[in-house]
DNA sequence: CGTTTTTGTTGACTCGAGTAGATGCCGCTG
DNA sequence: CAGCGGCATCTACTCGAGTCAACAAAAACG
C-alpha cells in the first residue's frame, strides 16, 4: 500500500524563505516582485535558491488583499452551451490569461435574477472587472458594479449606450450587406428571423434589414420573432412553412436560430438553398458544420475580446467610459446561393 | 453634465460599520456569520441596521485569507465551444453556485501547455478544488495539485484511475447498447468514428462497440480515427465515402465529431439513416438540431456535475478518492432509423 | 580625512476579517 | 452580601504579502 499521508501540507510562506536565506521578509518580497527596492544579486541568487528549495509560491489572496485587486475578470454570458457565447468566453479567457488574469464565468440560464446574482457575487470577490453580456437590452444592473470601482464592459449589445464600455459588433451595416447579397443571388421578398430583444429600441440588425429592403425599393418584409436558441429558430421555421406564400430567403439573428430553422425545412423537405435561401449572424463554428454550411456575418470575437480586455486592465478609473464597434465579415458558403458544389 | 466623479470609493469596512453601530468589529462579525459567539437581539438590529445603511459587504479576500479558503473552484475543459464541455460547465458552475461558490473557466485549447499552466494558475489562486477534463488521458497534472492539499475530480476520461478522484459516464455498457440499437434495426456492418485517444488503454466507447460486434457474431469492423470535433468527423466521413463497399451503419464518439460526419454524408449525396445509420454520444443540444436529429447516448450532465461539487466540498481531506460511473440514457431520434416521419 | 550621497537591508505597519481569551455585567443562590 | 455562573462584549492577535521610514554600510566627493 503506498504511503498516501500527503496531507501534511507544508504552506511554505514568505517568512520561510526569508529565514532560509538569511534575510528579511522584505527582501524576498523585492526579489519576488522585482521590488519598488533594489537588492544586490548576491542576496537576490541566495533568495532564489532558497525560493526553489522550498517551493515556495506567494499567496495570491493575501496579494489581492493588500493591493485591493486579485487578478480576476468576471464574464457573466446568459448561456454558455450557446456556441456563440462559448467562443466569446474562449477568446476573452485567452486574452485575459495573456495578461496575467483568471476568469470567473457566471451562467445566468437566460435570468435576470441568477444574472443580478453573478454580478453582485463577482463584485463581492473584488473582481477587477466585469464582462457582461446582459439577458437583457438595458443597464441599470451596472450601476452596482459602478459604485464599487469594477470596471464593466457590455458585449454583444445591439444598443450601444454611452454611460458605460460598450463593444459589439457593427450590426447595422453588416446586416444591411448580408441581406443585400441575399438580394444579388435575385432574391426580393426577404425575410427577418429575429430573436427577442428586451428594451424599446429596435436591434441593429433589424435596423440593417429594413435599411436593404428600402434600398432595394422592396415592400416590407415579414418577421419572425423568436427567442435566441435553436429552438426559436425552428419555431420560426414551422411558422414560416404554414405561410401560403413564403419569402424565397431569410435574415436570421443567430446561426443558432439558423440551425433550428434549418431543421424545419429539412423536415418539411425544402431544400436550401434552391427553395428557401439562408443568411445568418455570428460566426460560430456551428455555422460552418451544418447542412448546408451557413452563410452568415462573422463577429470578429478575439479582436473583440482583447479589446475588451484591454479596456479593463488599462484604462484609467477616471477616463470616461468608451464604446468601440468592429466590422464585421460576411462568409459565404452555401446556404445563400453560393458557392455551390 | 451629470456629475459622474464616483470614483470617490468610499470602501465600508466592518471598522466603519461597528462605529456606527456603536460595537466593537468582533460583533459584526458575529452578526455577519451567526459567529461563533451569541449577539443580543437589540445588538443584532443595531448591526443589521449599520450594514445596510452603509451598504456594507464583507470583503471575501480578506475571509479567505484568514479561513485558507477562496470558495472557488476551477474547471478546466480542452475547449469551452465543445458543446458538450459547455454543457459540463454550464451544469458544474450552476452546482457550485449553489453551494456558494464561484467557477474559474480555463480553456486549454487542446493544448497539454496550456492545460497545465491553468492548473497551476488555479492553485497559486488557492481555489478549493479542480474540475480537470483533460486533453490527455492520464494525470501527472494531478499530483502538483494533490501536493498542494487541492481536491480534484477528473471528468469525462474513458479509463478510471483509482489515485484520484474520478467521475464520468458507463460508456463500456452504454455504448454497447447503442451499437446493439442500431443492429436491432438489422445493420450487420457498423463502423465506428473514434475519437483520438492517448495513452495506452481503450476507450470505453470503442470497447463497447466491440462487444456489441462480438456479441452478434459480426465480423470485425472498420474504424476511423479522428479528432474529438467536428472537423475530425468531417474528415473521418470523407475517408468513409471513398470505401468500395461502405458499413450501413456507424457509431460516433460524440455529437460534434457526428455533426461534422453528417455534414460529409449531405455533400455526397447520401440520405441517413436510409443509406447510413448513425448513432452518437453525448446528448448534447446540438444533436437535437442537426438534420437529421440525432440519436445518440445522453450523459447524464448534472447529475455528475452535483456529484463532482460533493465530491470536492463535502470530502475530508483524509477521504480516499472515489470513482463514480453514471449510467446513461439512450435518445432515440431519427439518424438511426427510429422516429419517422 | 570628513562629509555627503548612494545602496542594501530591516523592522514595523497595513490591507479586512475571524476568533480566542479577557473583561465586565447581570442575576441567582447559599 | 459574597460568590458563582452565564451571557454579552471587547481587545488583540492572526492569516501572508506589500512597502515606507529608518538605519547601516559602502561609495563618491570635496
Amino acid at each position: 500500500m503506498p504511503d498516501l499521508s500527503a496531507s501534511a501540507r507544508p504552506v511554505v510562506t514568505r517568512k520561510d524563505v526569508a529565514r532560509l536565506a538569511g534575510v528579511s521578509t522584505a527582501v524576498v518580497s523585492y526579489v519576488v516582485n522585482g521590488g519598488p527596492k533594489n537588492v544586490a544579486p548576491a542576496t537576490q541568487e541566495k533568495v532564489r535558491q532558497a525560493i526553489t528549495a522550498l517551493g515556495y509560491r506567494p499567496n495570491v489572496t493575501a496579494r489581492a488583499l493588500k493591493m485591493g485587486s486579485s487578478r480576476i475578470l468576471g464574464m457573466v454570458v446568459p448561456k454558455i452551451s450557446s456556441p456563440f457565447f462559448a467562443s466569446l468566453a474562449q477568446a476573452v479567457e485567452q486574452a485575459a490569461e495573456q495578461e496575467g488574469y483568471a476568469m470567473l464565468l457566471g451562467d445566468s440560464r437566460d435570468s435576470l435574477t441568477v444574472e443580478r446574482r453573478h454580478l453582485s457575487n463577482f463584485a463581492d470577490r473584488q473582481v477587477d472587472g466585469v464582462f457582461l453580456c446582459s439577458v437583457v437590452n438595458h443597464r441599470p444592473e451596472v450601476s452596482e458594479l459602478d459604485g464599487r470601482g469594477i470596471r464593466t464592459v457590455l458585449l454583444n449589445f445591439s444598443e450601444y449606450p454611452l454611460e458605460v464600455d460598450a463593444i459589439g459588433p457593427e450590426f447595422v451595416g453588416s446586416s444591411r450587406r448580408a441581406v443585400e447579397h441575399l438580394a444579388s443571388h435575385g432574391h426580393r421578398d426577404i425575410a427577418l428571423v429575429q430573436g427577442f430583444v428586451t428594451g424599446n429600441t429596435l436591434d441593429g440588425r433589424e435596423f440593417g434589414w429594413r435599411e436593404a429592403l428600402k434600398g432595394m425599393g422592396a415592400s416590407e418584409g415579414r418577421i419572425f420573432r423568436c427567442s435566441f436558441d435553436r429552438a426559436g429558430g425552428y419555431d420560426a421555421g414551422r411558422r414560416f412553412l404554414a405561410l401560403t406564400e413564403r419569402p424565397t430567403a431569410v435574415f436570421i439573428t443567430s446561426d443558432e436560430q439558423a440551425v433550428g430553422f434549418l431543421r424545419a425545412l429539412h423536415e418539411a423537405g425544402l431544400r436550401v438553398p434552391e427553395d428557401v435561401a439562408v443568411m445568418s449572424f455570428d460566426g460560430s463554428e456551428e455555422s460552418e458544420f451544418s447542412w448546408p454550411p451557413l452563410s452568415t456575418v462573422r463577429q470578429p470575437v478575439q479582436q473583440m475580446a482583447e479589446a475588451g480586455v484591454r479596456a479593463i486592465i488599462g484604462t484609467g478609473r477616471d477616463e470616461p467610459p468608451r464604446t468601440q464597434v468592429f466590422d464585421c465579415e460576411l462568409v459565404l458558403r452555401r446556404s445563400c446561393g453560393c458557392d455551390e458544389p
